[in-house]
DNA sequence: GCGCTATACGAACGTTCGTGCTATTTACGC
DNA sequence: GCGTAAATAGCACGAACGTTCGTATAGCGC
């Protein structure tokens, strides 16, 4: 019996290889930074090997994208929706999302990078980032919504002003520790989010 | 008596044209997107005349932030300052930077582009938009500071943490606008701004 | 009106970009 | 082990980038 890594195709494995190293140098550059030329140096492959795999930047930055959702998706999204209870939800999206964009991925979020790099550029990878965009707001709301609705959250509360409120943290946070290396960015992104939790709870006296 | 705009050089009068054509140009794709020949295209003037007025790209990178950083202080910090209260201030802050970043620059704020596009890229620029931070927060947290003063705001009020909070609002709208498209982008901020208001005022039973 | 200087131009530079083509190597079923 | 197909390398391309240089032109003090 072998591992299912060793039996899959070879190209496979560098694709795969070559995505996991792109994506990390995104985080950092950008999409548009990204090259194919930078990228196949750091990898010690030839720039045409590299390209073949993807036929155009675009469809490597697409791939990247993907890449970056599926790391996303599992130690952010999926481990937070496991969970039983909506606040330990919404709570572990914030604390997930922290650890990942500040820990995991050297030069912090990828689709905050990609979607300033984006927003005045039409084509499919923008297509792409603002679909994520909307399915990124409606799992932090689904999260507030179960929340209500076990009487932790007001009966009031608007699940996608939560979700818009939840993400604007995320940006500052970024933001203080992307550009001004704030070492408090933490801090005041927890304080941020403690006040948000407060405001949707229902009022205790 | 002659207008001072005729006396003034002839360079300094197409140099002054040049940034605010290079300010609009760059909001929407960015201070590395700016490129000196499509800038010398739309001015429908010569490549090397335009880059002779400025020496360097950096040069005109840190020229066109200056023209930004003029602006922004004429029609939202100085107006906004000169307001006798301290509540006033904020509001007027927070009103007039919407204003500005979505009816007056061409693509949004160009300081959160920047930022974006030079955390990760040492040198002038980028301390340059640093330090452009800091003083801004700085400015939202004066107003915070005369608002508590005034006993508008809650006495152990951080006007660090109010500032921090204050600016990742607006970096949700920003998002929401220009990535996303989203009509409700500006309601959805003065919500957030209103919660923010209501935390950081004295409590009313 | 003359002459100096500021201003703008056109061409070319060396790089780097993404992207084709064609060869050569490598892996894997039979 | 051999043959075929996948995978990678090598090379070149056209375009765009920032930048430099020599030259022409326009404005303005005298």
């Amino acid at each position: 019996m072998v591992s299912p890594t060793l039996t899959r195709p070879r190209g496979d494995r560098t694709r795969q290889a070559i995505l996991e190293e792109a994506l990390q140098l995104a985080t950092v550059v950008g999409l548009h930074g990204l090259t194919i030329g930078t990228l196949a140096t750091r990898m010690e492959i030839s720039k045409s090997g590299l390209f073949a795999h993807f036929g155009s930047k675009e469809a490597l930055q697409q791939a990247v994208i993907e890449t970056g959702v599926a790391h996303f998706m599992a130690r952010v999204i999926r481990p937070a929706l496991l969970l039983p209870s909506g606040v330990a939800a919404v709570r572990a999206l914030f604390d997930g999302w922290i650890h990942w964009s500040s820990e995991e991925m050297a030069g912090g979020c990828l689709f905050i990078t990609a979607a300033v790099e984006f927003d005045d550029r039409p084509g499919a990878v923008r297509d792409q980032l603002v679909e994520l965009h909307h399915q990124w707001l409606e799992v932090v709301g689904g999260a507030a919504v179960r929340a209500r609705a076990s009487g932790a959250f007001r009966a009031d509360l608007d699940e996608a002003q939560f979700a818009h409120d939840f993400h604007a943290i995320l940006l500052g946070f970024n933001q203080a520790r992307r550009l001004v290396n704030d070492p408090d960015a933490k801090t005041k992104a927890e304080r941020a989010f403690q006040r948000l939790l407060r405001d949707a709870s229902v009022s205790s006296p």
